[in-house]
DNA sequence: GGGGTGCCATGATGCAGGTCAAGGCACCCC
DNA sequence: GGGGTGCCTTGACCTGCATCATGGCACCCC
């Protein structure tokens, strides 16, 4: 994804590794969190060294220590299951948390991997979660985030079951846009940094559906795109294309 | 669905109706308890009049107030989006939380309804919350709780968008079998509490198609279906049909 | 009994999107 | 330059499942 802060945000991982001055904390764990609160947050986590694209951050079925907020880049969870092919169940943004899924087992229920350079915070669940006693605020925090992530599994859901490819499309790149505006970078022009084979396992999708409607897209004026480089020309539209109901 | 239970726990209802004497406590919140946990647990939970079927626990955009445990019969959730028609996103059985993901936005993001007779434990979530505070084997419970939630949706996504007709039947039952075998049911003998739109809906499939397909399943040997009594007669093969890899 | 209603089954037909195959373009390394 | 590799696009064809339509059965109420 593009990064028009890129400048700053390298300043800021140089000077003030924290929390308190992160651009993301209005939208990330500390979003409620008092400054004190803050403090004690930051004292658990572990800076990483940033990932580039195709590492790997965990994979599928290796113990779960750690939940990961994401401080730039985005990463992709991909889950692999009996003899058969990969599911690509998410993508993951700036502010959001990773390995969420995992609480229940103690494992990692999928292997995520970089999808460009790409650097998180590490946060040990077990002090996470102490802390989170003494913190109600963040202690809400983490029960949003988990709520809000099976808000979206239903949409996606109803995504992969009541929709047509052409609507899928659109879902897909209105809530791009949706994330992207959230974090305060254009809606309308981003780069994808993942492949056309990503969203289309995403989506439920073969390649070639993706090309032929994104072509389709392009002819009707919905966007311009190239290659990885997006142009949303008619939000509205594709909106609308997007709550339309399925056929079935 | 079907309870060999009920004359019991209409006497536990009478009698003592607490966690500390139900009969699900190993499965629902209080698993992690001590005596002492399960107490404080048990003074903030209300109980509720039974639910007939048909009956609704809450309605999709009501205030999110409460979370509630199933404690006998079933229901689903559904969900209506836009000018469209409804999703089924849930089944809930015995033991299982209803209403987490409705934290995050503060509104229940769907209606449930019951299925049959239907008796749910009531629980402000607000008070659960603090009493998570002083109680982090409850807190992990409720952790472990939504993490599950997230895994089973991960899941579901798989079947929507990887798997055959076939297979989303196969899953399906097999899944009912183990989560009834969980519970101290057959495996291989049940009642469902659901229609065929209902399961259709929920599999993403047409009516019809779930009818054609429990036929061929009839015809094959893998089960016994009269109108809602479901008999597994090769749960073997039906788990190994659900797990085959979609031909995508 | 007759007729209404809800739920399920079955048959005929069509289409959205999957599959197979081939080609284009950017980039890299020898 | 040439050839390899990764990624995307486009075209031709085919199939799994939706859709439409009809009928059966159980149950209820008049």
């Amino acid at each position: 994804m593009r990064h028009p802060q890129t400048t700053a945000e390298r300043h800021e991982l140089a000077y003030h590794p924290h929390c308190q001055t992160c651009s993301l904390s209005s939208l990330c764990l500390p979003l409620a969190l008092k400054e004190r609160g803050t403090e004690q947050l930051d004292a658990i986590i572990r800076r990483r060294a940033p990932l580039k694209k195709g590492d790997i951050l965990f994979r599928q079925g290796s113990d779960f220590d750690c939940v990961y907020a994401v401080r730039s880049g985005s990463l992709k969870q991909v889950t692999t299951e009996g003899s058969g092919e990969d599911q690509l169940t998410n993508f993951y943004l700036p502010s959001e948390l990773v390995g969420l899924d995992a609480i229940d087992e103690d494992r990692y229920p999928g292997t995520v991997v970089a999808l460009e350079t790409t650097t998180v915070c590490e946060i040990p669940f077990d002090r996470l979660d102490r802390l989170s006693e003494a913190l109600p605020e963040l202690r809400g925090q983490l029960y949003r985030s988990m709520s809000k992530e099976l808000r979206d599994d239903r949409r996606m859901m109803r995504l992969l079951s009541r929709k047509t490819a052409d609507q899928r499309l659109a879902s897909f790149f209105a809530g791009l846009s949706e994330r992207f505006r959230r974090r305060g970078y254009s809606p309308y022009s981003f780069r994808l940094s993942m492949s056309r084979a990503d969203i289309s396992n995403y989506l439920g999708l073969a390649v070639e559906t993706v090309s032929r409607i994104l072509g389709r897209f392009q002819g009707q004026g919905l966007v311009a795109v190239s290659g990885r480089e997006v142009n949303i020309l008619d939000l509205p539209a594709l909106t609308r294309l997007a709550e339309e109901e399925g056929v079935h």
